[in-house]
DNA sequence: TCTCGACCTGAC
DNA sequence: TCAGGTCGAG
């Protein structure tokens, strides 16, 4: 789950030879890893609750959608839940998530869920044995995945480690290390795509590692940051 | 290819 | 006003 068997001090290594504006990031958030999630299912919806969304309804609603999955035990007089089959989503009416704050994503949860169905159960799975822009390029063809979840399935529930999802704390960092004349100019299409390239050519297959430095500092940062 | 507005909700 | 965005229209 966390990477332990991966030498983070090497990684970091590696980094650092080909983007040693790194450093700081390295050396104040030391330890940071990427998890490895053993349910890709979970991940992938999960990510599906995060558009335009803030981390603290992205929890509830991670757990409301797990509570549809076979109970694992009682912990603390807290029911814990296996994450449901992408078949048990796609059977949840809108209204059911309607009724839990879901807004919007109340529709577009389940709907990708009868997308991803009619390609098999295994489809998310047998993305983790193509190339990433194969499987990135797969993902978007879904209505209601662009390509930020695309990379964020990618890096996350598929593992292809060159993944770097722009988000709005990563384009931010983006910007401000290597395209400044970008400042407070709206993610594009084009832009995302030139920011995630650029990114994965400099990080190579640490993309992912990398851009979570990045995104944690941006996270922590971004209200009081002063230029 | 770019720009806009719409889309649910709720914390700040 | 804006969150770990996406879609459709113009």
């Amino acid at each position: 789950m966390f990477r332990l068997d991966w030498d983070s001090s090497e990684i970091e290594t590696e980094i650092l030879a080909v983007a040693p504006e790194m450093a700081p990031y390295f050396e104040t958030f030391n330890g940071l890893r990427i998890m490895r999630s053993t349910c890709s299912t979970e991940i992938f919806f999960g990510f599906l609750c995060t558009p335009n969304n803030n981390l603290t309804r992205i929890l509830q609603m991670a757990r409301h959608l797990a509570s549809y999955g076979a109970e694992l035990a009682v912990v603390d007089g807290k029911r814990i839940n296996r994450f449901p089959d992408v078949a048990t989503i796609a059977a949840i009416p809108e209204a059911d998530l309607r009724a839990k704050a879901f807004g919007y994503r109340a529709a577009t949860i389940p709907s990708v869920a009868q997308q991803v169905l009619t390609r098999g159960e295994a489809w998310i799975e047998s993305l983790k044995n193509v190339p990433f822009e194969s499987a990135h390029a797969e993902l978007c063809k879904l209505k209601g995945v662009g390509p930020k979840l695309a990379d964020c399935i990618a890096l996350f529930a598929l593992h292809h480690m060159e993944a770097v999802p722009i988000d709005t704390h990563i384009w931010q960092a983006y910007v401000r290390l290597y395209r400044p004349e970008w400042k407070d100019k709206p993610i594009t299409d084009s832009r995302y795509r030139e920011a995630a390239t650029f990114l994965r050519a400099r990080f190579g297959n640490h993309g992912g590692w990398a851009q979570q430095y990045l995104f944690y500092d941006n996270m922590l940062n971004w209200r009081t940051r002063k230029e």
